[in-house]
DNA sequence: TTCCTTATATATCGACCGTTAGATAAGGGC
DNA sequence: GCCCTTATCTAACGGTCGATATATAAGGAA
């Protein structure tokens, strides 16, 4: 590992916290709707500072789109794994799932992949990609979840783990629309237990 | 019912016809992307006749909803509801939504409500009220057609239609998920019958 | 025909879009 | 001290945005 010395003048800002800044604009007014004087004005920056260090438009939301995917920042899945009890981890995880969906009364609901990048895919290079690969990492983590189980005998051998998790996923995708659509949480909430009994069902 | 009698330079164009080609526009492209030369392009009108029979971009936007509503262009359900047998009716449900969830090369995927009006809720007035609608109208629709095989006594007396009629909702919103991603077709297929056996577990 | 009402087409409005010259400021290397 | 490099600022670019003023055209009513 070289020491990377600096030349010039160095900057005024910290990358990462603008980084997440512009996500958090990105986050509410979507692509399209976050103009570069919305993400310059939340950054703290000015516009061509914001071209040297990120690009243009596109480039900065794909570094957005890349720092959330790197930072983990999809707690239902951490909350998952964190707990033992399959049956309390599963129940809590769609809590969380709907907690986040619908907790925000601005435009920042839900899952920033989920429920705002996704928008975009079509309008956007590189987002598709990114979701998919998104994708396949959060239903592998789910599937290890699953495997987890069955390992310990909580679960039968014979449990499909892919396909419970694959149902994991496109369920926390519907709390998502739900949120968007002004939900009840609670009415959310109240069907949880009779979701994570099917999603054990043998 | 009176007759309606026009007065005044009649209307060069038709107005159904002009509002579902505003409608494709949307769908592909979204609300923000948009523009209003898009849509007088599309529509074969100029900007005054737009505005003059439609309002602004909003009132034209909530319009095209109101008419996707109204026309039953779900059909997904239709197939659900005329399939007499559960199983395939459920089988072929899912198999519409992965068919309309992936289908078109261009933006004009999935459901024009989960896959393109959702991601605008935040941003026009009135759309939340509209999707809270139309979900209600939708889960209550799968409902009763769960109820009909209880009452035929294909499904056990305390079968729970509702609960299973809101999972079959949520799965359809993560397959509009995953066609924005570029998730291949065959990969849901295949799992379909897992679901639907998982949906029918009593 | 003449009026009244409504739809149409042309041309354009001010505002905002994403983006970028150009000049200035702030650090390290010599 | 003086360079070189990079970041910063002000100001503004051409383009497109949604929306409209104005004048003309096309029908029914008298």
């Amino acid at each position: 590992m070289t020491v990377t010395k600096k030349i010039g003048r160095p900057r005024s800002f910290d990358y990462d916290t603008a980084l997440t800044q512009a996500m958090t604009v990105f986050w509410e007014k979507g692509y399209e709707g976050a103009s570069m004087r919305d993400l310059t004005a939340a950054m703290g920056i000015t516009g061509p500072s914001l071209y040297a260090a990120f690009g243009d438009k596109q480039g900065l939301f794909l570094k957005t789109v890349d720092h959330y995917c790197a930072s983990d920042a999809c707690t239902p899945l951490v909350v998952l794994e964190a707990e033992e009890d399959i049956g309390k981890a599963l129940h809590a995880f769609l809590a969380d799932v709907i907690r986040s969906a619908t907790e925000h009364e601005s435009g920042a609901k839900g899952c920033f992949l989920a429920s705002s990048v996704v928008s975009s895919a079509g309008q956007v290079d590189g987002i598709a990609e990114r979701l998919n690969a998104v994708t396949a990492d959060a239903e592998s983590r789910l599937t290890a979840r699953f495997e987890k189980e069955v390992a310990k005998g909580v679960l039968p051998p014979d449990f499909p783990a892919r396909e419970r998790a694959s149902m994991l996923f496109d369920l926390r995708q519907g709390y998502m629309f739900r949120g968007r659509a002004g939900w009840p949480a609670e009415s959310m909430i109240a069907e949880i237990p009779g979701r994570v009994r099917l999603l054990l069902t043998g």
